[in-house]
Parts: structure tokens; C-alpha cells; sequence
DNA sequence: CGCATGATTATGTCTAGACATATTATCGAC
DNA sequence: GTCGATAATATGTCTAGACATAATCATGCG
């Protein structure tokens, strides 16, 4: 345990535990340099954690303050997903059903126009059968080597991810009922709910992949643990 | 711009430009101080913030790697959802239905058993009609003011979030059909697709409040942007 | 009173160097 | 050749101090 963890976990115990409140301000640095008998340096690490906690606030001149709690902000894993059902139900595999190579007519709204695309749909399987039904785009323009990927044997999201540094990503998440190509592929009724995941994925301000994913909603659930960071 | 933010920037474009693939080794800190000309303190911090970010591994003694990719981890801002509805649809209230002390018979598997509990029900309200339905327990052993708290003009998470500092929270975001109690409250079918966040927050261990809230599906949808921390 | 101005002060970033620690490479003994 | 001690080296943390920057407060002028 370092010194700076060390004044970390002793001012956010004191914010846990309610005798910091919010807005409380807490001592200078100086005063934590002759408490904790340290240099300046180790405070300001301490509280540079704090700060991207979200625990606290630094004011220049006014000092530090205890930090009004804002949003619940959590980090959230969105694993391969291959992985992730494979490590749930022991068995994983990826049914390609279609390929084909298009161009951008400004519908997707998200390359453009005129970029070549390889349009992908597939299922992906769990040992109780079918799990996921995807449907994605991947710009030939941002990764060339797309066209000749053979997805049959690996899925499309793990490919790129060992493939494409990405730099930037949007999520979607809601609930909708399942259509018609998700019903046939899922097994499942028309209408049955379904986690739809929609990611846009960047590499430097160019526009990568866009992935549509319906998740059976009985057999699927997104998990986000939170704990601040810096500890 | 700082020092180290240029440094961190340029070793970022280099890795997402793909000039610098996963596993290849930067450039030792002390090459870095010398082509940037500043004290190895400032190479640190901004290494230390790729790490952070997830794009860059430090061995002691072999060196510093760019980090091979292994989940899409995405900073998802769940915020209060009065507040996301106003700003989304320029209105906002919460209607309290039902409120109660109870006691935990264990059922609820989250808090220690005979913990004196708030039970309480509510609907959100957009200028479009019934939102979300929740159904909320909170801890009067940790939240002992909650007892009293007014929910008819406040809502219960925008209250806490006010009231507690909490440290550790789980999200469980799935997709069911509509129940009996949040079909009637929300004016929608039964089954109708249904966003179901349920959310468990902890303070310094102890549990403060489980929440369910089922959103409308056609009307709510999560986004999560995920931005590389420490830029 | 209202407002501009300058002094004060706390944080933000940085330097140059020290010591600690983890890991790898090397070399000698068996 | 294998094993274990030793040396080399890159990162991890820290110190003591410097200067920059921003916010605030007191002051004094119109």
C-alpha cells in the first residue's frame, strides 16, 4: 500500500461514511503534506484519483470539496461475445448466413456515400441453441482486409477485435420486440422481447463497423458493476 | 495542451493508427524524455493514463507494450432518470402509488435479514404519458431519514442520490415482456417489450437501496459512449 | 455604491534526482 | 545441461522545490 492509496482510502472513508458530506471541504494540500508528512506530489496523486472517482471536486484558490454525486456512471463490459457465452454455457459457435459485398447508398447513414461495405448476418449459438442474431456492416474503405475474412470459422466482432484498434465506441441498448429475421433465426415467437444492442465503432474519426444485435431477452442480460476507479 | 497530453496523444494516434500494433514495445521512458526534452515524471503520468485507458501494458524491466484488445469496455452514465426525461421530453413528475415499512424476510436475498425497510412504487411521468414503473426497497438501517422522506414531489433516486454517498453499485439491464403491474401502470399491453434496469447500491458495504424500473421500450433506450479515459 | 485592479492563495504542472522493486540475462557451480 | 546466485535494467513511487494559472478578496477610484 502506497502512501498516496493510503490518503485515498482515508479521505474517501470519511466521504463513505458520511462525516465529509458533499460540498464539505476537505484540508488543504499543504495540511495533508503535514499530516501524512509527505511532498506535495503524493497528495496531489491521491487526489487526482479522487477526482477521477468522481469523489471529489478541486477548486483553484477555494480548495477541494467533496463532490455532489451527479449520475450513476458505470463502467460496463461488453465482452466478445463468443467469449462471454462460452465461458456461461461451455459451448460456443457462429452461423454465418449471409455475406455480400455492397455500397453505401446513404441509408446507413453512418458511412459515406458511396463506400464499399461487406454486410454480414449471422447467429451466434450457445449449447441451448441460438442465442444472438447479428446483422453488420464493415467499411472496406477502413479495413481492407475485411473482404477476404472468412467469418464461417471466426465470428465478425472477434475478428475485428483482434484486427482493428479502435479508438472510439457508441452503444444503443433497448428492448424491442422480435421481427421477422430475428424470430426465424432465434427460434422464438414474433414479438418476444429482445435486447437489442447497436455499437458504432471508430478508428480516428473514421467510421469502422456497425453491428446490430438482438439478444434473446430470456437467455441474455447485461451486467455493469461499478466500482470508482483509482483503487 | 500540457506536455504529457502531447505525448499521450501521439502514442495514441500511432496505436490507432495501427503503426504501432498490439504487442510491439514503445519507445523506453528515458528515449521519451529524450525526444521530448522533459523529466521522466511527465513521460510517467502520461503512460500511466494510456494505461488507464487500456491501451498500453508496463513491464518492469521488459518495458511498455501497446495492449492487445480484449473487451469493449464502454463508460455507461445512467443518470437520474427525472432529469434525462425533462431534458429529453421538457417534462417531468414522479407519481408515487404505494408506500410502506416492511420488514426483510430474506426474500429479498440482498439485505440482512430483519432490516427495517422502505417499500415504494412509483411511475414516471414524460409529457407523453407513463414512462418507466418502479418498485423500490430501500435500507432504513443504512438510510434512516428515508423514513420520512416526502416522495410524492421528490423521487426516491433523486433524493438518495442527493442524501447518499454510495460507492459501489451493480446494473443488471435485461429485456422482458410487460407484468401485470407495469402493463396497468404504464398503459401498455401485457408482453409489450420492456427495458428492465435493476440497480443495487452499496456504501462502504452495506446495502442502501435495490431498485427495479422498467422502461417502455418504444420510448426509452440507453446510450453508452465510450471515449478512452484521461483525454 | 459599483466596478476595475492588484495582491493573495490554492491548485496544476513540471523538473531533476533518489531509492525501491520486479524481471530478465548472465555466469559459474554442480 | 540445469540450477541458483548475481548483475543489469526498466518501471514504480517518491521528494523538495519551482513556476504557471485561476479564482477570490480587499482595496481604492469614480
Amino acid at each position: 500500500m502506497t502512501i498516496s492509496d493510503r490518503i485515498g482510502r482515508d479521505i474517501e472513508a470519511r466521504i463513505a461514511s458520511g462525516e465529509w458530506p458533499p460540498g464539505h471541504r476537505i484540508p488543504f494540500e499543504h495540511e495533508l503534506v503535514t499530516i501524512y508528512g509527505c511532498a506535495r506530489a503524493t497528495v496531489g496523486k491521491a487526489l487526482t484519483n479522487l477526482v477521477r472517482a468522481g469523489l471529489i471536486e478541486r477548486r483553484r484558490k477555494a480548495g477541494t470539496f467533496v463532490a455532489y454525486p451527479h449520475v450513476h456512471s458505470a463502467v460496463l463490459d461488453i465482452p466478445d461475445i463468443g467469449k462471454a457465452i462460452a465461458e456461461r454455457t461451455g459451448s460456443y459457435h457462429f452461423a454465418l448466413l449471409s455475406s455480400r459485398i455492397v455500397t453505401d447508398d446513404g441509408r446507413s447513414g453512418n458511412f459515406a456515400v458511396g463506400t464499399r461495405l461487406r454486410h454480414v448476418t449471422g447467429v451466434h449459438h450457445g449449447n441451448n441453441g441460438p442465442f444472438a442474431f447479428e446483422d453488420r456492416l464493415i467499411s472496406l474503405a477502413c479495413v481492407p482486409e475485411a473482404a477476404d475474412a472468412d467469418f464461417a470459422s471466426r465470428s465478425p466482432g472477434e475478428w475485428l477485435l483482434a484486427q482493428v484498434p479502435w479508438t472510439q465506441a457508441r452503444h444503443r441498448i433497448s428492448a424491442v420486440g422480435a421481427g421477422t429475421d430475428a424470430s426465424h433465426h432465434l427460434a422464438i415467437p414474433r414479438h418476444t422481447p429482445c435486447l437489442l444492442v447497436e455499437r458504432w465503432t471508430w478508428r480516428t474519426g473514421n467510421a469502422v463497423t456497425v453491428v446490430c444485435q438482438a439478444f434473446r431477452g430470456d437467455r441474455f442480460d447485461l451486467v455493469a458493476t461499478f466500482t470508482p476507479e483509482g483503487r
